[in-house]
DNA sequence: TATTGTTATACTCTATAACTATA
DNA sequence: TATAGTTATAGAGTATAACAATA
């Protein structure tokens, strides 16, 4: 365990990550909220899926997620599906015009990234994502204020944690 | 500079961080927002200031600094008196309420840390807190959507640039 | 009964713009 | 003219709770 005066430390840096977010907001195109990147982002990265479990991976409650699709599928940059397996559910999958706006959405943070990250080797990135991805997880589904939000769709270790160290995390 | 595909990485991780700040944001006492805290932590920290400096520290814009204070004031937690160097600005300090508050507050964040991060060592939590510190600088004031937003209060380079690497980031 | 998903409501945080007072 | 700060307004993101349909 870290000393104590760490945590406080940690806490400051974790609320000012804020201001980077936002920096990466700013140069979303207009039409598309962030929640909305981010959902086009995670099902080209892990495929089609249900509802329930982009809301795992965005970490955010199922009722959030189901506006972010809402207006994703208004949108026109995805479509949701009967599920043959459960018609409670629905299958999203990445439309052609979604899968456009996610080459844009790449092409401009990666160009936000590579412009301020410039002095920053390969490793140390690779470093940073390893420690926020255990962050997460350990963070992830504990006792005191722990857990994330919402229902969950199985027991509460699956979610991000089985995407995190077995693959690239989410 | 890193490889591409480690910046859609880091996009997802920073992204996803913010289930962490709700963990910790949904552990403080219901009077207090996260925006109150943070602003108690600061002055604790730094010492009092001006509304301008708090909200560099913050990297939000004066406006936003300005509601939180008004907040803080109005629960009697800071108080807000005349700069004597100039009649425009005024000098925000810990009232005893304040600092009793605060204490809760990391009374309250050091357990959960402690309780979640239980597996981490010193370093890798200073390896954490020096990275994200790091970020920070990288996204502060370059070019291409890099500035924190608003309105600053002297030269770009002011502000956090000047905390995070000569003691203790805030 | 339990689970999946949707919707209504409310709250926090944030930025932009207009404004006042002072430098 | 420029800067420090306040306030009004609007928008994004989130959670809780009530609800419908299905398992």
């Amino acid at each position: 365990m870290a000393a104590r005066s760490q945590y406080q430390e940690l806490a400051r840096q974790l609320s000012a990550v804020g201001a980077v977010k936002r920096g990466i907001a700013r140069i979303l195109p207009a039409e598309c909220p962030g929640g909305s990147a981010a959902v086009l982002t995670l099902l080209a990265r892990n495929g089609e899926m249900r509802i329930s479990r982009l809301a795992d991976l965005l970490a955010v409650d199922m009722s959030v997620t189901s506006r972010h699709v809402t207006h994703a599928v208004e949108s026109g940059w995805i479509e949701r599906f009967p599920d043959p397996a459960d018609k409670r559910s629905r299958i999203l999958r990445l439309t052609p015009a979604g899968e456009e706006l996610l080459d844009e959405l790449t092409r401009r943070t990666t160009e936000m990234f590579a412009h301020n990250l410039i002095d920053w080797s390969d490793e140390e990135v690779g470093q940073l994502n390893t420690l926020l991805s255990r962050l997460r997880d350990s963070f992830a589904c504990r006792g005191t204020g722990g857990c994330t939000p919402g229902r969950h769709s199985g027991d509460c270790r699956t979610g991000h944690a089985e995407d995190s160290h077995t693959r690239t995390p989410v």
